[in-house]
DNA sequence: TGACAATACACGTTATAACATCTATTGTCC
DNA sequence: GGACAATAGATGTTATAACGTGTATTGTCA
């Protein structure tokens, strides 16, 4: 059986309100599932952020796209795209360069070595996150995700 | 309706396993709370964190605790509480004293100013909490609760 | 078409996170 | 009781996050 949220954070007074409960749940198992990916990623020197700029830009394809649209499509919003761009070009994940038609834009693409790093830690990821959710059977699993989306919806 | 975790980080191909869906869908809406929690605590300068240390403070009583017991205690794990400690003595939110008993422990205690806070935002937060929380009927909103615990359980 | 606003990005600065290492103190075990 | 391990913090360093501001480019509209 799951250690409840209060023995886990070791509270000793109960939370008064259900929904002040959930959000720290919440926050509590994100974390622990922010620091197992990012555990995860450590050997391939690739932050969870970065992994996620890799699978935006491999889902563009040859067109890449310019840093506002990564930075729009990335799960937690990190307010400095430039350089966070500019240390995955350091490291030679992608490429950038600035777009003839509208010279604002620097479009980013994914590199081979970007590929390749990709391919190779997607499956681990995909593992860690079936021996978490396949906890739950689909219906509950099916369930939580609709719940997380009300909850995530704007006020 | 609300949006799916497709549409909202924009995702042209929809997830291949459920639980890799889920996994975003968890981070995304961690992500957005604390988001909105770390806006709702600016002008009080405080941080999701130190709030939560509050909190772990005020619910130890005079005793007090050491910093690996706060440590232990916080919602995400920080890998330098003493520092952490240190900006809130120096905001006059906590403060420190070497233990005579045990001299490597220092114990902590919230002041009478960082009571005053928590007190002033701790309604703030129960409102936030409410108002993402309670769009779920209580029956649904325990489910997402045993989920995340389900979920976040040891390996 | 010229002024102004909007967009996309670059960059300087500060604060904090993250990591490793070091010191002081206490517990353990022969 | 002395050597060693374990614990709790302190501290130095680097990397990244966070924030504000600056600059080049393009769109808009009188």
């Amino acid at each position: 059986m799951p250690l409840s949220i209060e023995d886990e954070i070791r509270q000793t007074r109960p939370f008064t309100q259900p929904s002040a409960r959930a959000l720290v749940s919440l926050l509590r198992t994100a974390s622990v599932l922010e620091h197992e990916e990012n555990e995860l990623l450590r050997p391939y020197a690739l932050t969870g952020t970065q992994y996620n700029v890799l699978r935006i830009l491999q889902g563009a394809g040859k067109r890449g796209l310019c840093g506002r649209e990564v930075g729009e499509r990335l799960i937690a919003r990190v307010p400095d795209v430039p350089r966070l761009l500019d240390r995955m070009e350091e490291a030679d994940l992608i490429g950038r360069e600035r777009d003839t038609a509208d010279r604002r834009h620097v479009t980013a693409r994914i590199t081979p070595k970007g590929r390749r790093l990709l391919a190779e830690t997607t499956p681990l990821l995909d593992r860690l996150a079936r021996a978490r959710f396949d906890r739950l059977a689909p219906a509950a699993l099916a369930q939580l995700v609709d719940a997380l989306a009300v909850v995530r919806a704007p006020l």
